[in-house]
DNA sequence: TGTACATCAGTGAACGCGCGTTCACTGATGTAC
DNA sequence: TGTACATCAGTGAACGCGCGTTCACTGATGTAC
C-alpha cells in the first residue's frame, strides 16, 4: 500500500501548493509548472493527478463543500432577523468561511472570468446561502422583497470582506456590517 | 490632413471592437487579432496605435475619466444624507456611471487580476467618489466610523449593480438600494 | 501645375516565446510461482 | 523465501499550439522644387 500513500501524498501536495499560489498571485497567473515546481515534483507528474489546471479547481471545489456540509450540519441558529444576534451569527459565519476558503473562492471568481462553467458554479454559488437567509426575514419592514433584500445584505457582506479595509479588526467588521445590515434589514436600530 | 484622419479612424475603431468584446466575452479572454479582425484591420495595424492590450485599456481609461469628470463639473446635488433625495441622487449617479462605463470598467477589474499596476489603479479607484461621500455624513448617527460606513455603503451599491439581479428595473434597483443605504447610514427611515 | 521623392497608415505572412502536454525512461513497489 | 516479471508514481526533456509581435512590402498622401 506505499503506492497509493505516495500517490495521495503527491495529489495532496500539488492541492497545497496550487492553494497558496492561488492566494499570493491568483489563479490565472499561476502556470501549472509554477504549482509542480512548488509542490517539489516533475511537471510530468500534474497529469497523473488531474487533466487540467481546471480539474484541479474542481477538486478544490469539492473539498471546499464537503468541509462547509459538514459546518453547516452542525449549525444551531437563531432564526429571527429581529435580533441582531441572528444577523450577527450569520455575518460571522460567511466571514468564517470566507477566511477559511479565500484561495479557493478567489480561483472561483477568477475561473469565471474566463470559463462559461465555473461562471455559472460561481453565480450559483451563494444560493444556498442567500435561501437560508431568505426564512428568517418573515415579520421584518423590508426595505424591498425578501429575494432583492437577501441580494443586498448579501453583495454589502461579501464586497466589503474582500475589500478587506485596511486596519480594521475582524470584530469591528462584524459589528459595522451587522449594524448596517440590521438598520438596513428592518429598519430600526439597536 | 487625410492621413491623421485615417488614423484617428483606426484608432476609433479599435477602441469601439475592443470594448465591444470586453463587454462580450471579458479583457483576458480578447486576443489583440481579434480586436483587429472585429475592427476590420490587419494584425499590424495594432502597433502602429497601441503597444500593448495594456496600452489600449490605459487609453480607455483616460477617456472615461475625461467624460467622468466633464459630467462631474455639471454636478449640483443635495449635500445632507439626513435626506433620502441625496442618498438617492448619489445611487443613481453611481449607476448611470456604471452603466456608460461597463466595457472599461469590467476590463478593469479583470486586468486588475493578473497585472499589479491595474491592480492599485482599480484599489484607488473609487476614491474621489468615497471621499465626497464622507463629506455627507456629518451630524448623522452612523453605523460605524465614517470611513467604514462609506466603505459599506460602496461595497453595498457596487456589488448590487454588478450582479444585475435579473427582471428588477433600474428603477426598482434604485429604490431598493436608497432606502436600504438610507436606513443603514441613517438608523431611520423615511 | 507637374514631377520626383519622402513619409506614413495599413497589410499579413512569418517568427518566436511561453507554456501546456506528451512520452520514453527510471526506480520502487506489488504479484506470481 | 527467492526470483522474475508487471505495474505504477514520478521524471524532465522535447514537442507543438496559440498568440503576441515584427517587418518587408504596398499604395496613398504629403512635400520640395
Amino acid at each position: 500500500m506505499k503506492r497509493k500513500e505516495k500517490a495521495a501524498e503527491t495529489e495532496a501536495a500539488l492541492k497545497e501548493a496550487a492553494k497558496r499560489l492561488f492566494a499570493e498571485r491568483g489563479y490565472l497567473n499561476t502556470k501549472i509548472t509554477d504549482i509542480t515546481a512548488a509542490a517539489g515534483r516533475a511537471a510530468g507528474s500534474f497529469y497523473n493527478h488531474f487533466g487540467s489546471k481546471e480539474e484541479l479547481l474542481e477538486a478544490l471545489l469539492k473539498d471546499m463543500s464537503a468541509s462547509s456540509d459538514e459546518t453547516a450540519r452542525e449549525a444551531e441558529h437563531k432564526s429571527d432577523f429581529s435580533d441582531p444576534d441572528a444577523v450577527r451569527w450569520h455575518v460571522v459565519a460567511y466571514l468564517r468561511f470566507y477566511e477559511e476558503n479565500a484561495p479557493t473562492l478567489l480561483a472561483m471568481q477568477q475561473a469565471a472570468l474566463v470559463n462559461e462553467e465555473f461562471a455559472e458554479r460561481f453565480a450559483r454559488f451563494g444560493e444556498v446561502e442567500r435561501s437560508d437567509l431568505l426564512s428568517h426575514l418573515t415579520g421584518l419592514d423590508l426595505p424591498a422583497p425578501p429575494e432583492v433584500s437577501v441580494a443586498m445584505m448579501y453583495s454589502l457582506v461579501d464586497s466589503f470582506m474582500r475589500l478587506a479595509p485596511a486596519g480594521l479588526s475582524e470584530e469591528d467588521t462584524v459589528e459595522a456590517l451587522t449594524r448596517f445590515a440590521y438598520r438596513g434589514l428592518t429598519g430600526k436600530d439597536y
